[in-house]
Parts: C-alpha cells; sequence; structure tokens
DNA sequence: AGACTTATCTACCACTCGTTATAAAAGTTG
DNA sequence: CAACTTTTATAACGAGTGGTAGATAAGTCT
C-alpha cells in the first residue's frame, strides 16, 4: 500500500516497552540506552518514528491513556456518586499493582520534577492528570443533578479529592505498597462519602 | 580551634540552596552545575564537604527532617484523632504551598523513580515519608487506648490513609494547585473521619 | 528490471554528566 | 617566620547524554 521500506517493529509494541522504562526510571532517569535496548531498535529508527525522547514519551502517553480509558468508562457508569468513586479507587489499587506493570502511576513516576529542557514534561503529566479529574466532575454535577449528591455536596472538591488520593496511591505504591494496602486506603478514602450512603 | 584553611560558605545555607534545587528539579534532574551555581560554591568544595551528589541529597533531607520535625510536633499534639489528623493535613496544605519554597513536597518530588546508579534514592525517600506515617499510627494507637477512636477503628489504616493523601497533596501542589485547592481536600479527607466525630 | 521511497545500521557528533588531580590560598600552631 | 592543615579554584577526566549523517537494505511503483 505504501512504499518505502516497511518498518521491522510493531508500533505499539515498541511503545509498551518504552512506556514501562519511562514509568519505571521516570523521563530524566530514562536514557535512550535504555530505551533503544528495551524497544529493540536502535536510535535513528526511535527517532524516525517518534521525532525525540519527548516525543516518545508523548507517544507512549497517548497509549497509557488508551488503557485509562478503558478503566474510566468503566468507572463513570457507576450508579451512584458514591459507587462511582468506589470503582474509581478500587480500579486503581488494582491497576497500581498489576504485576504486569511497573508499579504505580506514569502519570505519577514518569516526571514531576524535571531538568533543564524538560520543564514541559510535569505540565504535560499533570494535564493528563487532570483529565480523569474533570470526568469525574462531570459526573459528579450530573449526579447532584440527579438528586443521587445532596445539595450542599460541592462536585469539584469531591472529584479533586479522589485524583488526589489517586496521586497520593500512585506515590505508595510506586514505594512498595501492597494491593492490599491500597485497597484499605480506598476504602478509608469512601469515608468521605459518608453523606451519600454507607454500606 | 581547628586547623586549616576555615571554609568560606555557610554549610545550612548552601544546604537550603541545594534543596530547592533538589525539590524543584528531582534527584535526576538536579545537575552539578545547578547546585554548585545555587550554593555559590565550586564543586571540590562540595564534594570536600558532602562526599557525592548523593551525599549532597541526604544532608538536604536530613535539614528538610528539621523542618518536618517542628510540624508533626505540633500535628501529634493534636487533642483528639480528629484533631491531629486536621492539623497534619492543615499544615500540609500550608507547607506545600508555601511561596518561600518551591510548591509541593521534596520527599515526593525528590526522585519517585531515578535512573541507572541511583536507584536507592526513591526508597530512600518513601523511607523518609514513612517516618511520619509511623508517628502518626503511634498517636492513633493511643488514641485508641483513650478511647477517642472507636474500637472497630483501625489506626494503621487511618495513618496510611492521611500519608497518602498527604503524598497526593504533594503531587497536586507540584502542578500549580492552590492553596485554597488543598486546603479544601484536606476538608474532604476529614470525611473520612467521620466515624470518629464530625463538626 | 529499474526508479523510487522509506527504514535500518554503523559510526559519530558536540555536549553534559558526576567526579577528581593539582596546585595555590588561607588560616592555625610551633 | 616556617611548618602544617584544610579549603579553594582551575582544569580536566572518562563515561554517557540526546541526536544525526551517510550508506545500505528492503520493500513498492511503473
Amino acid at each position: 500500500m505504501v512504499m518505502g521500506r516497511p518498518r521491522s517493529f510493531d508500533r505499539d509494541k515498541a511503545l509498551d516497552e518504552a512506556m514501562e522504562v519511562f514509568w519505571r526510571h521516570g523521563y530524566d532517569g530514562a536514557s535512550l540506552a535504555m530505551l533503544t535496548k528495551a524497544m529493540g531498535i536502535k536510535a535513528p529508527s526511535l527517532y524516525a518514528a517518534f521525532g525525540s525522547k519527548e516525543g516518545l514519551l508523548m507517544a507512549a502517553l497517548d497509549r497509557y491513556a488508551l488503557r485509562r480509558s478503558e478503566h474510566m468508562r468503566y468507572v463513570l457508569a457507576g450508579a451512584t456518586a458514591r459507587d462511582v468513586a468506589e470503582r474509581f479507587l478500587s480500579s486503581i489499587a488494582e491497576s497500581h499493582t498489576d504485576p504486569a506493570n511497573p508499579p504505580g502511576c506514569l502519570l505519577v513516576q514518569g516526571g514531576l520534577a524535571c531538568g533543564a529542557g524538560s520543564e514541559n514534561i510535569p505540565f504535560e503529566l499533570a494535564s493528563r492528570r487532570a483529565e480523569s479529574e474533570t470526568e469525574l466532575l462531570g459526573r459528579f454535577i450530573q449526579a447532584k443533578a440527579d438528586g443521587d449528591l445532596p445539595e450542599d455536596a460541592d462536585p469539584a472538591a469531591l472529584a479533586r479529592f479522589l485524583s488526589t488520593v489517586a496521586s497520593g496511591m500512585g506515590v505508595i505504591a510506586s514505594s512498595g505498597a501492597n494491593r492490599e494496602a491500597l485497597r484499605e486506603v480506598a476504602r478509608v478514602s469512601l469515608g468521605a462519602f459518608a453523606r451519600s450512603g454507607r454500606d
């Protein structure tokens, strides 16, 4: 269909490997040598396909967003605000301790702070973290309209709280917290939703 | 008293400058050039005083721990578990948005994930984060003995929850969340303490 | 087949990294 | 003052950084 020599590697598989390196070492800590070795390609192929180290991260983040969007679709389908919150935190407890991935969250460990010349990476990660918070916010606004959340509830504060706990869970998961510990954090966090029903 | 040429810089002042660089750029992102420039000294002086880049971080972390211990003394002096939790999260909301420092928490931004050769930095930061969680745990165990927490309360889970929220607040603060946003997160988080009294 | 297009490889670029040898500078002690 | 001790600045080290020419390989097109 398209002219020229076909690429000899699977773009998505290579991105998965790059994602894991960024995940485990952060943007600054991930060297081109690490990345090319993990991806099984040489530097010129990487640059031809992704433009730069930063472009590679962006492509990996896009792929990461695909996984997250599946989770979020399930989360937002919760019947009540409380149910949404429970699904959100529970799925994070699972995903952040999935042995198939590095522990924690790529959007947290990828780079909260970076060196000179990479100042926009933390900003980029933050804006991607904000996406799910915005989705939660929309769902909570609807929940309030449904009478599912009390009149004095603050959807923005609830969404921000959950997003903050999620980031915190990313931090402790990266430090070795196990799945049971994350579930416990999720359980305690749901106490903040006590006003909208408790089990 | 001591022989030899006296050092021409203030060790603590230099450490404060180094702390800020690590805080803002993380361990990997903080280069020796940045550090020596901020500290106002040349590399050999740095190495004579702190041994290595890692040694400099450790010294900065020790100094950071001094600030934190003041906060924790105030926090642990709270009358009730709920009061302790409120003091803990409130003081974090303030300190993580103190314009005198980079936003967020050095123990979070310093390096959740590092490159090859720095694998122990994330571990070191995690163990320092664990210290305050342990202090909270001790206080909550005492609170339970005092009858201040209900029989079915889980001190370890509560301490871990607060520690996780604190880390999450560090993440969002580093991304620009303002003081009011952090206070809101603190307020919602305290809802998780609803079982032990609500205002 | 031959022209064309794109990917891959080897080798290398200039630069920065953390770290250190060397020697001069600045103080204390006899 | 001279001997001694420690810190300072200059300058460089080897290794590794992200990134790239230039040539070659592997396909599709006419």
